[in-house]
DNA sequence: AGCACGCCGACT
DNA sequence: GTCGGCGTGCTC
């Protein structure tokens, strides 16, 4: 510290310890603490935090000499002075090893990266049980772990508790390899042996597989992850969804026998989170499969890292640190220098555009390319419905009563004649997404949302999708008393009575949100329709995701013509993802694979997303789309920075954005650098009100990703506190970093 | 973020 | 007379 105030001499030293205290504290998360004998950083502990004692993390030793850390920018006051003394450091656990230093890279990487305090990241990715136990609870979950795993027999005494070894000599020892008969492999095609052989020969350098769907990216995976078992490494699997985490588990359990496979995901419980951890952490799980949470994995002896569907929205997380765990897959491999595969039939852009050579990317990935689909399987014909022709031949009331082009209805009886199955998408539940009255125009909005209350037929409510406000349906409209309201547009409930309108006889299934509420009711929804206990399935855009539907050799997607123009510029890319992958639920088997068909109704027919998806030409699709992107500065050509605001009122709301707009652009004048930055107006997202509370935000786009790295951490810190003080009315305000949507 | 302390309304 | 609303303020 700047001044020679006599600070009285302490026994012991000081030690830097994270703790779970927000940006906004001012302290990005680390405190000052004394402590009698030297601790490794990563080593969890104990510590008093005011009235409580919280879970900590040491983090190397005390940079400012044992005086207490100050805020940013805090003027020296009479309390400096005053020096307080050092709290001590209540317990180390140290049957744990400490977290290593790629680990606490990431954290801090990934803190900085998406501007929250390094304390809050790092404590929160740890399981929350563990942030709870102490010592002599850790070691009876310990125990519980070790009698798990089988690694002691209950006998044995325990030899793991070693004393504090200098932290980065910690070599966890490799398991044992099994002596378990190894399951028969499956013959490679000569398109898998192509890409593993480069695998094999790329070390470390990130790469793309781009496979369609039933190329066989799973088992290139499980030849890699085997391999770096062998190397006595451990793997890491990344998915999307936890839906698909069961599957693909059992399949790498019977093909690794005698490892030690766990999972990580939030439909874990917090016993079984804590112990998926703590095998991971000690180096006795060989294999970790996860959501993307399980980027944040304690694993000593990393080895390679899958990242499976790597376009998957999913990987980004929504709230708190709005971390990309693609991204940070990427990153984290990088550091390490290990392995990375990012896998996918429909590359996000931004992988697509690292993995082109320069000069169409940036060829900083290698693409490794997987074009056919096993087993003679051959992708589904793409048949497209013209509505505008539609509508000209059979008028707009027949289209409304019977939303089903008649060659795509006789597609369907023609399946149920054969007893094939169906699959039709439809991306919105409900009955119909609005009720109106005609007599005098009244709709069913939300009273604390700027949205439409959802008409949900079967439990007779209007219901808020936003903030869950649900209202029985009123007889006669509530404004007028009007008989008359009418449903408006239609959802997954109303395509379900109109498909069986259109098909007696037929078993009509639907699969979406509404349907799969209570926990395992998707598994067993899932499995009446592998039983063909179901000719029709109706869903959103959840059923299109990673099942396969061996029996299904038709998909049809009734309204998927708005992300053609939607506000979202993320919304073409998702569109031809998903519908790529839902006509890759069709035809799996190769002997309907001849006849299996993807039908899609559309307004727009010519439009070159269509063309594309016909000829399942993702590079196309790719080129267009990224022309695109960099005619309108836009990611990857451009790197954003969405800052949201909540508040009372939406002038409340935008003031606090205008107000840090003003700062932005003042530290644009001092530093020429960040000239090229482009601070835009704040501006009311799409829905402006959620449950009474206005919310706007404000775009920063940046053609440098370190230039608008430097500049939000210079520029939004001066903030913390702005929204506390008096007669500013925020609620909440932050930063998504790299943001999905705008 | 927790979790305090701190001043003003309807209950045992 | 207390229980409890959430407005400021601090945590080494």
């Amino acid at each position: 510290m700047a001044f020679d105030d006599p600070t009285p001499p302490q026994i012991g030293h000081g030690v830097a310890v994270l703790v779970e205290l927000p940006k906004h504290a001012g302290l990005n998360g680390v405190l000052s603490y004394r402590t009698t004998q030297p601790l490794a950083a990563g080593q969890l502990l104990r510590v008093p935090l005011g009235r409580r004692v919280v879970c900590g993390i040491a983090w190397g030793d005390d940079a400012s000499g044992g005086a207490p850390q100050q805020g940013l920018g805090a003027a020296p006051t009479a309390s400096d002075m005053a020096a307080p003394v050092l709290r001590d450091v209540a317990e180390a656990l140290d049957a744990l090893p400490p977290l290593d230093a790629a680990w606490r890279d990431l954290v801090t990487f990934a803190a900085a990266y998406y501007q929250r305090s390094t304390g809050e990241l790092a404590l929160s990715v740890l399981p929350a049980d563990l942030r709870e136990l102490d010592g002599p609870a850790l070691q009876r979950r310990l125990r519980r772990l070790d009698k798990r795993l089988g690694r002691t027999p209950p006998s044995a005494p325990k030899k793991r508790r070693g004393k504090a070894v200098p932290e980065d000599e910690v070599t966890p020892d490799p398991v044992p390899p099994p002596d378990i008969e190894p399951p028969a492999l499956p013959d490679l095609s000569d398109e898998q042996q192509a890409v593993l052989d480069a695998l094999a020969a790329c070390g470390a350098e990130p790469v793309l597989l781009h496979g369609v769907t039933g190329s066989g990216k799973t088992e290139v995976y499980l030849r890699r992850v085997a391999a770096a078992l062998e190397a006595g490494r451990q793997a890491l699997l990344l998915v999307p969804e936890i839906n698909l985490t069961p599957q693909l588990e059992a399949r790498i359990r019977a093909r690794f026998p005698g490892r030690v496979t766990v999972a990580m995901h939030s439909g874990l419980g917090p016993a079984e989170r804590l112990q998926n951890w703590l095998a991971a952490h000690l180096g006795w799980a060989d294999i970790v499969l996860g959501t993307r949470m399980a980027v944040f994995a304690s694993m000593p002896r990393l080895g390679l890292i899958v990242v499976d569907e790597e376009h998957d929205p999913s990987y980004k997380q929504q709230e708190g640190a709005r971390y990309s765990a693609r991204d940070l897959a990427v990153w984290r491999a990088r550091h390490q220098g290990v392995a990375v595969i990012l896998g996918s039939a429909t590359p996000s852009l931004e992988t697509w555009h690292n993995a082109l050579p320069v000069p169409e990317g940036n060829g900083r990935y290698r693409r490794l390319a997987m074009p056919t689909r096993i087993g003679a399987g051959v992708l589904p014909q793409v048949r497209l419905i013209d509505l505008t022709r539609l509508k000209e031949q059979f008028g707009a009331k027949q289209l409304r009563d019977q939303p089903f082009a008649p060659p795509l209805l006789a597609a369907l009886r023609e399946r149920l004649d054969r007893g094939e199955q169906s699959l039709v998408l439809l991306n919105r539940r409900g009955y119909a997404p609005v009720l109106h009255c005609t007599a005098c125009g009244w709709k069913s909005d939300c009273p604390h949302c700027s949205a439409w209350r959802v008409f949900h037929k079967l439990d007779r409510t209007l219901r808020c999708h936003h903030c869950g406000h649900a209202e029985r349906v009123p007889r006669a409209c509530p404004s007028c008393g009007d008989p008359d309201i009418q449903p408006v547009g239609r959802g997954t409930e109303r395509l379900e009575e109109q498909l069986a309108a259109a098909l007696p006889g037929a078993r009509i299934g639907r699969i979406d949100a509404d349907t799969t509420r209570a926990k395992g009711s998707l598994e067993a929804q899932l499995a009446q329709v592998h039983d063909g206990d179901i000719d029709v399935l109706v869903g959103t855009q959840m059923v299109a995701k990673g099942h396969d539907f061996r029996r299904i050799t038709l998909v049809a997607s009734l309204q998927a013509d708005a992300a053609l123009f939607s506000s979202d510029f993320r919304a073409p890319e998702r569109l031809f993802a998903l519908l790529m992958q839902a006509g890759g639920r069709a035809g799996r088997d190769a002997a309907q694979a001849a006849r299996s068909e993807l039908w899609i109704q559309t307004w727009h027919p010519q439009h070159p997303l269509y063309a594309a998806l016909t000829a399942h030409d993702y590079p196309t699709f790719a080129a267009g789309q990224l022309l695109e992107r960099q005619q309108a500065g836009l990611p990857p050509f451009a790197h954003l920075a969405l800052l949201r605001c909540e508040a009372r009122t939406q002038e409340a709301a935008v003031a606090f954005l205008a107000e840090l707009a003003r700062r932005a652009a003042e530290l644009q004048t001092q530093q020429p650098a960040w000239a090229a930055i482009l601070v835009y107006p704040p501006v009311p997202p799409s829905v402006q009100r959620v449950a009474n509370v206005e919310r706007a935000q404000m775009l920063v786009e940046s053609p440098s990703r370190p230039a608008l790295q430097r500049f939000l951490a210079a520029w939004l810190p001066s903030f913390q506190d702005e929204a506390r003080q008096p007669g500013t009315r925020v609620l909440r305000w932050a930063v998504d970093v790299d943001p999905l949507a705008i």
